[in-house]
RNA sequence: GUCGCAAUAGCUCAGCUGGAUAGAGCAACGGUCUUCUAAACCGUAGGUCGAGGGUUCGAACCUCUCUUGCGACACCA
């Protein structure tokens, strides 16, 4: 039974038709705190129309309104707050809760349309840092909440793995590189020659010219160039695939940018014919001033290609591929403009697709205040910062709970699940001064509370071994439950506003709330209690585990039945 | 310079799209482990919601102006 459409019909009819029901229930509020009821009908809106004060209002569509099926309905000044049935709404949500088990929440509102997702795209022979952190958390924990709704997801790992960057390492390993250092620490070693072709090449600038051929013979297909290539993006794709390991995060494809090379030829054919391009101070160029934007550059005026030539390829290939209801990219909000562009040159060119089209951009990292860039060698290790939360994790279990099993296992989903989950709890959008002391929080609104929330209702139902916990008869009056068994009820809601807004930020902090709630009810009343509520206890205890466990699987972190 | 994003407690952030006394966490201070794991719970203190106008019964939220910070502005990605 939906109470807001309760709530909604009863008003209706007390206000004999003043009102639309549409009208009505956009009006209902939740009140800040259980003790003003569940649900609110301000009456301001009416005080006009009718001529009356707001109070005056409430007092006399309380008198008129049915009543029957609350607990109560109480005039506050120009409210009227509803109380619901404790008993018959907590039986209805916990046994929804248990039948439905982890599907709890599921709906089909993407009728299994497809959805790519551009995210993760760390370059190769470069460290993953903090920054793709957030492409991959945020672009998976995206694709989780999506096939909750009903959608397909495809998470396509856009790899930077093309470009001139690599005719200067193909240089510079040439130079000063050997097989032995790279199979040792392949990134690293990468990296060092990449940086020491940059500071070299200040005072020679010949290096430029011969990475200029490298990767003009990388282009024509030139076998050293290309073997070298493939081994560099092996190497550097078996160090990501570990990290990838590390966060559970996996792809459907790794089409990254090389990929679309062959593909590069016909965007530029297409535009031609679609007449779009047009030669502007030796460029061409897509003119995008009826969308207020600068013109798109397509092809350099030495005839090469640009990222944007590559992405319309991408564009166009997951639109044939996937004929996609939604083309999502995970990108940071530094590229916003960029996205604006690309979108605009899509609908110019009336890939189908374009207009589904929508960058989920989020807030930068920084440093002391400043962008990180590996070159200046400013730059945060993702796998350190996941190593440390590790080790900071194995430490804590040493402390609080030696006798634990698996040991190690928990302590990489703890200090993982801080990590991943201290990103996602805040909106997108907020930009991260990276100090690593906040990241290795356990106490608080953190991944770990949560975790230790639901391990405490495990810990308990382990206890509980033997009791019946039946999908029926689960009424709980104990006001001190109250707030939990809302917050259960409303996480089908949740999963759709997370879906809507793109935003992983709202399944965390509804985790944090259904963790807290918990927290302070089991706190108040001992659920191993040999009485007659004991199967509902239980059955509470159950919920909450399944929801909190499945809020977390839709961040991407793991809930361990112990910690 | 133009455009975009932001500004809420000492710090990090919420604030359900315009409603009731602006809420959490951290840090500080005080209390709670012979009873389901103290990664927890309870309490105290902490605010001119960057500034100023406008819209209306009502604004942290919508609108305008300004200030400050960050970012983007065609041959990088």
């Amino acid at each position: 039974m939906d109470y807001k459409q309760q709530v909604t019909n009863a008003l209706v009819k007390a206000l004999d038709g003043q009102l639309t029901a549409d009208e009505i229930s956009s009006k209902l509020e939740r009140p800040k705190t259980s003790d003003k009821g569940d649900l609110a009908f301000p009456t301001f809106t009416l005080a006009k129309t009718l001529h009356k004060a707001p109070q005056q209002i409430a007092q006399d569509i309380a008198e008129k309104l049915d009543q029957t099926g609350f607990e109560k309905v109480a005039v506050v000044g120009p409210y009227l707050n509803f109380f619901f049935d404790k008993a018959a709404y907590s039986e209805e949500t916990l046994n929804a809760v248990l039948a439905a088990g982890a599907s709890y929440g599921q709906n089909n509102d993407g009728n299994q349309g497809n959805v790519p997702i551009d995210m993760s795209s760390p370059n190769i022979a470069k460290p993953m840092s903090m920054g793709h952190l957030r492409s991959t958390v945020i672009g998976n924990s995206i694709a989780e909440i999506l096939k909750k709704n009903g959608y397909h997801p495809i998470k396509d790992n856009h790899l930077g793995d093309w470009g001139t960057q690599f005719g200067k390492l193909i240089t510079a390993y040439k130079l000063w590189g050997n097989e032995e250092d790279v199979k040792k620490d392949p990134i690293n070693k990468l990296v060092e020659y990449y940086v020491r072709f940059h500071k070299e090449d200040v005072d020679k600038p010949e290096l430029d010219d011969e990475a200029r051929e490298w990767f003009r013979k990388l282009e024509n297909g030139d076998q050293e160039a290309h073997d070298l290539w493939q081994w560099f993006r092996e190497v550097s794709l078996q160090e990501f695939n570990d990290i990838y390991k590390v966060l559970g995060v996996e792809f459907d494809t790794y089409n990254g940018e090389a990929f679309y090379n062959d593909k590069l030829a016909e965007v530029v054919q297409l535009l031609k014919d679609d007449h779009l391009l047009v030669e502007s101070q030796g460029a061409e160029v897509v003119d995008l001033e009826k969308y207020d934007l600068n013109p798109a550059l397509i092809l350099k005026s030495d005839g090469a290609s640009l990222y944007i030539t590559r992405d319309i390829a991408t564009a166009l290939y997951r639109d044939r591929t996937y004929h996609p209801v939604k083309n999502l990219y995970v990108v940071g909000s530094e590229q916003m403009y960029y996205f604006k562009q690309l979108k605009a040159v899509l609908e110019e060119m009336k890939v189908p697709s374009a207009k589904d089209l929508h960058h989920i951009p989020f807030g930068l990292i920084t440093v002391d205040g400043k962008k990180l860039s590996t070159r200046s060698g400013r730059i945060i290790l993702l796998a350190d910062v996941l190593k440390d939360s590790i080790d900071l994790a194995e430490k804590e279990i040493a402390e609080k709970n030696p006798t634990l099993k698996d040991k190690e296992a928990v302590a990489k989903q703890v200090g993982v699940g801080a990590i991943v989950f201290g990103d996602l709890k805040n909106e997108r959008m907020n930009s991260i001064d990276f100090v690593l002391a906040d990241q290795l929080k356990f106490e608080g609104e953190t991944g770990p509370y949560v975790q230790y929330a639901r391990a405490r209702a495990q810990s308990i139902l382990r206890k509980a071994d033997g009791v019946d916990v039946q999908a029926a008869g689960n009424e709980i009056t104990d006001p001190e439950a109250w707030d939990t068994i809302k917050a259960l009820a409303d996480f089908p809601a949740v999963v759709k506003m997370a879906c809507a807004e793109y935003e992983p930020s709202v399944v965390a902090k509804y985790a944090i709330r259904v963790a807290k709630n918990f927290n302070k009810y089991y706190a108040h009343t001992k659920v191993l209690t040999e009485d007659a509520e004991l199967p509902a206890r239980l059955a509470l205890v159950t919920a909450v585990s399944t929801v909190i466990k499945e809020s977390l699987r839709l961040l991407g972190v793991q809930a361990p039945d112990e910690m």
